[in-house]
DNA sequence: CCTTTCAGTTAGTTA
DNA sequence: TAACTAAGTGAAAGG
């Protein structure tokens, strides 16, 4: 990370300029705290007098600017704006982060910096929300009304014949025969064509109609039209979702957890 | 603000431990970066890997875990948890922030820190949404739907009398006549007796009745009892509102503050 | 690019 | 405290 702080009793503005204008050009994440005014003009408009804040400027640029206390920032930027920093009369360091679409301003202005410091953050960490497949199929077992409002559960086996993908039977409110096909991942072409043999074996052995939906976060590119083209449905289920109707459950391990 | 500031190599885990801990028991806004690992388990549950971030704890004991991109944390916890900090097979820094109700908890794990940094922000500033009374004014006078659906206006005369306040007249979709007593600020009892002695006094000139209406942005304590004695109603009115309705207009100063 | 919907929404107000 | 609503909502998904 290397990161380059600059923390004095009274350090030069110049230099805090600088390191702000190297931290926005090299898309570090920048943080600045010490006593300033903040304007907004925008979506609405806003003036907070003299105080010490903290400043954070992702590299996406984002501005946060918080106050000592609450979990939202007293005022804010969303990603992509542009940024104008400059000295003003010697003493004060203004930075400004204006946004187009909608057009919109904020001015921080500060009389005093305490510590600023720029940091590369090296982050190729992976975020999940995370819940098994068999999760998933517990809490739609538990919950039919996941997948769609209506649905009745009719059979809670698992297998059909083979593997790598989870599968439940329900009938709709209009009486139809449903296969649903499980994932927890962004499904793919594969996890179509597997709904699709369920389907067609079923409706060798049952003279109903038979549906089928496909039930994951989400589809990936290409995924739609081939399940459209089968006649299929998709139905995204979210982790979180999952995870609510499971939470019950889990309430000892979370217990264990703290 | 006298900012307490680790920033090494590699600092001691106990000196950022400590330093942690001192941050949260005199309730200062808290800052570390370095590499970790977080885990969330409560309302759903997540995993991120490792990587660089920022973690922030504010004095009211919310916490704010920042990857380099994007407005929001990629971990949170509200204001008002608990936290455990310690230090595992030596190399490991850990802060556990914990919730009750909702039951959640937030686990960070540092196995390396660039900069800890504890500040006691000194900040008595205040924010304000900020029209003036004009404003409010000229916008419910744009949109007088702003106080209640189907209000009609009557009446653009300011002066009924004497000052401090100001006043717009209406018919309501009863038919009506509406006295709106309009405060940019927290209203008081003294805006209810304004607006009291406005409608006494149209109802001696009419015949017909008259509904009085307090907008403001809030009451201040006490004042809804002698509202609701006099029988007027109390509308709230947001800055943020007001502004979007004269947005339009704004436009050109907002370009030349940009 | 715009619209709609969702969120570990958060925050504020009221009953 | 719970329920309801608004937000400079932000973010994602779909058209």
């Amino acid at each position: 990370m290397s990161p380059k702080v600059i923390s004095a009793v009274s350090p030069q503005l110049t230099d805090c300029r600088d390191l702000i204008n190297e931290a926005l050009a090299k898309q570090k994440v920048l943080i600045v705290t010490g006593n300033c005014t903040v304007d907004y003009e925008g979506r609405a408009a806003s003036r907070l007098t003299s105080g010490e804040r903290v400043l954070m400027i992702k590299a996406d640029g984002s501005v946060l600017l918080h106050r000592r206390s609450g979990y939202e920032p007293v005022n804010w930027q969303p990603p992509r704006c542009q940024f104008r920093v400059s000295i003003e009369d010697g003493k004060l360091l203004s930075v400004v982060a204006t946004r187009q679409k909608p057009k919109e301003s904020l001015r921080i202005v500060f009389d005093n910096i305490a510590v600023a410091m720029a940091l590369a953050l090296d982050d190729e960490g992976e975020f999940a929300m995370h819940v098994t497949e068999e999760q998933m199929k517990q809490a739609i077992l538990l919950e039919p009304s996941l997948v769609e409002p209506g649905l009745k559960l009719i059979s809670e086996e698992t297998k059909m014949g083979d593997s790598g993908f989870t599968d439940v039977y329900a009938e709709d409110s209009s009486g139809r025969l449903v296969v649903i096909e499980i994932k927890r991942t962004p499904a793919s072409r594969d996890a179509a064509l597997q709904l699709n043999r369920y389907v067609v074996t079923l409706r060798k052995r049952v003279s109903r109609p038979v549906r089928g939906i496909l039930a994951a976060p989400e589809l990936r590119s290409g995924t739609s039209v081939i399940l459209a083209k089968l006649g299929y449905d998709f139905k995204a289920i979210s982790p979180e979702k999952c995870f609510q109707v499971l939470k019950p459950r889990t309430d000892a391990r979370l217990s264990e957890f703290l």
